[in-house]
DNA sequence: AATTTTTTATTGAACGGTCAATCAATAAAA
DNA sequence: TTTTATTGATTGACCGTTCAATAAAAAATT
């Protein structure tokens, strides 16, 4: 049944393929005809659309990542000029999305993590979302606290996000989201508290 | 040169020489064949010490394994029965010891870990390494926190670590060990903080 | 001491299997 | 008739494993 407008649909469903057979069976036994099988279409139509099996795995991965963006962004616009508290809860909120922290898309994360570090066109796209998270986090902190205080907390939660976020994908029990929005939470809090209470002392002082 | 003992030399040239091939290569193109190349022997030797590719990469992850179980036992034992404090930083010191935070040792973590959701003996030897941690620093915590309190800081700081040495292994410019170890300390310095307060607040009303 | 025998270590070609990519063939819409 | 969509058999490359052959040390025998 050829008609025309088929490339958005098949990518699609390409796409949602690969995440669930990366799911089930890991990248490695992730193989073009398993994922074209899954689809229900050949496995000549991957190499149509995509340009071969690296495209498609890339377009999977700009996928993930645009919707990581997507769910971030949107909680920080719905805030405006809201203080750097809420704005860095919102980034917390959206890097445990619902759209991140299923099992398939945290299992995918994981494995293009793993591969990116010998893949060039995956290792961009990971920087862009590493840089992405940090500057972020980094630029909130620095509304309260001294540079270097700042790139500090940033880096501090950015790798306890991941950290959370890693150990939920292997855990038997799965991640959950709920404690490991508070821990993330309370890393927050602690970090602007330290600032307040010395803006406090130096008050004292004056 | 056939000689006797053969064995321990030569599963110790495999296993560096996966280290090796996994740093350069991935794991997906460490083939038996590069990394019979790499240690100097030929393929066949893989199969005849390790019965085949799987041992060997299961053999490399019990390595680094045990060298990071030494890792913190070393530190630990050295400290008798020093404060929760002082266990919990020789636990963070031995996490980010030189024989973990090799370039080499980073991204074959992270392989297995990957490879680990999809492989059931890596991921019994990722399961027992992840309770190990947690279950050291929710020990520590709770000589000085409430039980809910203990296991949270426990978690955070877990992740905490893992999230640095993955961000580590990803970042371009490798792992800053001091600064890592310096953002894990001051977690501990104020899960710790917090218990302090509290204790002196309870006094205050007594 | 000289020899044969046994044991241990090692090789690498051969084999069966799997993979991604290709492309001629086909079919339905435009 | 032309264009777009799709198939799936074929191809060539590469993978892990196996195993007969080889070699040298060690042990046993003379």
């Amino acid at each position: 049944m050829p008609k025309l407008g088929m490339q958005p649909i098949r990518r699609r469903q390409l796409i949602q393929a690969t995440l669930e057979a990366i799911d089930e069976l890991g990248l490695a036994d992730a193989t073009i005809a398993r994922i074209a099988k899954r689809a229900g279409v050949s496995t000549g139509i991957i190499s149509h659309y995509f340009a071969g099996k690296d495209g498609l795995l890339e377009a999977t991965m700009r996928h993930v990542l645009s919707d990581l963006g997507t769910a971030v962004l949107e909680r920080r616009t719905a805030l405006g000029n809201a203080p750097p508290e809420a704005h860095l809860r919102a980034i917390i909120d959206g890097n445990f999305d619902r759209s991140q922290t299923s099992r398939s898309v945290m299992k995918t994360w994981l494995a293009f993590w793993a591969s990116s570090m010998h893949h060039r066109p995956l290792q961009r796209l990971q920087r862009v979302n590493d840089r992405r998270l940090y500057s972020n986090l980094s630029c909130q902190f620095r509304r309260v606290l001294p540079k270097q205080e700042a790139r500090d907390a940033a880096r501090g939660l950015a790798a306890l996000i991941d950290g959370l976020w890693l150990r939920g994908a292997l855990a038997q029990e799965g991640l959950n989201v709920e404690r490991a929005r508070q821990l993330a939470y309370d890393y927050v809090r602690v970090q602007l508290d330290a600032a307040r209470h010395t803006r406090t002392r130096a008050n004292d002082y004056a």
